[in-house]
DNA sequence: AGCGGATGTGTATGTTATACACAGTTCTAG
DNA sequence: CTAGAACTGTGTATAACATACACATCCGCT
């Protein structure tokens, strides 16, 4: 495997770790390195990860961790990688739409347990080694149904990327609710800032109360609806496949 | 309308920009600090916006800037909401499917336009005047619709996520292209990286050459397909509501 | 035995955001 | 018409940050 031509952020993920040669034992490894700075940003964002702070948490100079990684930006890379690897990801060989409905519930959830991912700046295509793990599952779920390759990764990737989205919506609610006493919740910044002439269909959807309940965003609910929209669109999609009938270009094409 | 409620990084966007009244004439305005943080930002990302390249770009000082802005997380809010406005959201009353497609291209193309939109921490849910004009627009484009307001929202965000999510990609690929010659494109990379005992399906389809376009990215197809298959399970939803068949939770379900 | 590469450290540099005090400008109250 | 108050852009200062570099120390290989 030649590694020389990769893009040099994501070397570190492949470079094999080579055994100690010579000189005083690493009192660190990439390993601590990194789990000092995903327990740095659990805690205090993004943000809060610098040099500086990761070393201290490790009772070492900031500098030392640069022989571990050549810079934060690498850091970066390897602290997603590594979050996004922590739990294998699912696998069912019986129904894809089971297995993917776990599946993007799983990607959810890793966004939830670790928000700062959704703030990594993204410096390559997705090609760690947790992230083609995950990808590799993906596709496995729809490993018996019909379909063309390129529409199965395309469905990796939008429920991947619904995934996401409603991890950061789920994340921005959340972190709404703490100080509540100076700063409104959704419901009521709408409320303050929509106006039915202008906002007519808003200021219904405000209305209802929605967005007033004391947990803002209800998982089940609300993470299980857009799946089911997207898994029955799936569903569809094989179904007209196994009918010979490809629709490749977008549903423009009224067709209600 | 009372704005003290409102998260604080909110309140600028809604701040009547109050008339001259004592002292010199402000040279420079809002307007113009955010238009050059942008310009600065589309060519070299939102990592080469600093409070002192912007005003340096104006011609003026550091510190002049924080005459019309509180902080630069304030700046980056104000930022993403222009970006957001520049062009008015689509709607279109008479087909719900054609409406939504549109709207939807219509933010995908716009984080294509300024791809440091994916990269602005979100402070806080979207309330800013421009993202509230995409979401009613995307609300009115389901108007005619018999559906749950609480599901015409969730498809709302369920297509914006989908956008996001592309256009994350695709700006992933195309970043990938200028420096080929030190650097694989994506399809190398993945031949580099992957292997046909743990990565099968990954195999499959790098050995399907879909990643080694000239252009890797190709929006009509690749955008088109996931979005024709949100809007199919849409329909497949509106139809089932029409029928009095409300399904609320994850399709986990085998369903198949 | 000792060489050379590896390790953690201290120092130094450049960049960053932003607090603060200032001097100049212009409107408004008297 | 004048004095002061509010607002302007500016210069200086600070603290946090990433990171380049030189160093002394350590240790396995020859």
């Amino acid at each position: 495997m030649d590694i020389g031509r990769l893009p040099k952020n994501l070397v570190v993920l492949y470079e094999p770790r080579d055994a100690h040669r010579r000189g005083p034992r690493p009192a660190l490894s990439l390993a601590a390195v990194v789990g000092a700075a995903i327990e740095i940003a659990d805690a205090d964002g993004l943000a809060g990860v610098s040099m500086s702070k990761v070393a201290e948490r490790l009772g070492y100079t900031t500098m030392s961790l640069y022989r571990y990684v050549k810079s934060k930006d690498e850091l970066l890379v390897v602290m997603a990688d590594a979050a996004t690897g922590e739990h294998p990801p699912v696998v069912n060989a019986e129904s894809w739409r089971a297995g993917l409905a776990a599946w993007t519930g799983s990607i959810f959830a890793t966004y939830r347990r670790h928000p700062w991912l959704l703030q990594v700046p993204m410096s390559a295509p997705p090609a760690g080694p947790s992230q083609l793990l995950w990808m590799e599952a993906g596709l496995q779920n729809l490993a018996r149904v019909d379909l063309p390759i390129g529409h199965k990764l395309q469905i990796i990737q939008l429920l991947h990327g619904y995934a996401r989205g409603e991890a950061q919506m789920s994340t921005d609610l959340s972190s709404l609710a703490p100080d509540a006493a100076t700063t409104a919740g959704y419901g009521e910044i709408l409320r303050t800032v929509t106006n039915p002439a202008t906002h007519p269909a808003l200021c219904e959807l405000v209305a209802s109360g929605i967005f007033d309940g004391p947990t803002d965003y209800d998982e089940d609910v609300d993470f299980g609806f857009g799946l089911t929209t997207i898994l029955t669109g799936v569903a569809q999609l094989i179904e007209h496949q196994a009918r010979g009938l490809v629709r490749g270009t977008a549903g423009v094409s009224t067709g209600e």
